[in-house]
DNA sequence: ATTTTTTACTTTTGTTTTGAAAGCAAAAAT
DNA sequence: ATTTTTGCTTTCAAAACAAAAGTAAAAAAT
């Protein structure tokens, strides 16, 4: 396995988390899928946050690449490619919803929107991210 | 406050965190004062994961900056900065453990240090963060 | 059927960030 | 008084990022 020592700095779990996830882009692009429900490499780039489209590009295939999000084209659109969590992505739920907290407690207050997500269900973190989750797939699978 | 159009990218608290903490070393540096205790420049230089000086330089100075962390240098050691995390950055506690815990899952299981950290209260994740951050204190204010 | 528009890119070029190595000054140890 | 340690800074090379323009295939409009 000695491939890995070309992703992974070193042994610790916190630091091959940041190798994979720690840059500008990618916890935003999944926050985007996720949060915001963009699918297309258009929504991507029309975002508050302005992508620019050879990061984009690079970012959507890495993410691939390591299974953090599938690709896939429907017959009645040969088009536009449609991206999607898989598990492994949607598994960084907790990640994204404890950073929101963080920079709401620290930073600055959340917008509108992420905020009265944020406090549907605000005692208990466990079922924030199922539902975060669910709805996520509910979104998703009535494509 | 136009400034702040400088640090952040947009509106997005989500985005808004990975302005701050979204590169390659300062959730690592927060981790290793956290969870490996370290406190001065010599010990995160002689890390695990090789942090180059400018580099560490940079980050100590950004860190103090945005308050994420505290510089001292006490009367018995002109020498020696002691960097210590203030309640904003120990608040980073929850990020840091589900970065863990996603990469335990996902990624490749943790070291034995980490592992059995996560595991004295496997079922509780606000104990968990509580216990760390108690443990951290504890640690520090007995310098 | 042909032209236009849309989508998902790639390419190019320039800037910024990161990294490796060496150097340096003040404090501490010998 | 000399050597070592600590916390940096400087220099220069490499990698990542960004802005802009270009392209090819599919879809829509005419």
């Amino acid at each position: 396995m000695k491939f890995l020592s070309k992703i992974f700095r070193c042994d610790c779990p916190v630091t091959s988390a940041i190798d994979i996830v720690g840059d500008k882009w990618t916890i935003v692009i999944i926050k985007q899928m996720l949060l915001e429900h963009k699918k297309t490499f258009k929504q991507f780039s029309e975002s508050e946050e302005a992508i620019a489209p050879n990061i984009l590009s690079d970012r959507l295939k890495k993410l691939v690449k390591i299974k953090l999000i599938d690709k896939v084209k429907y017959a009645d659109n040969k088009k536009e490619n449609i991206y999607s969590l898989t598990e492994k992505g949607l598994s960084l739920t907790p990640v994204i919803i404890e950073l929101a907290l963080w920079s709401h407690e620290n930073i600055k207050p959340v917008n509108k929107n992420i905020y009265d997500l944020l406090n549907t269900q605000s005692k208990d973190k466990y079922k924030l991210h199922q539902m975060i989750i669910t709805s996520y797939k509910a979104k998703t699978t009535t494509l």
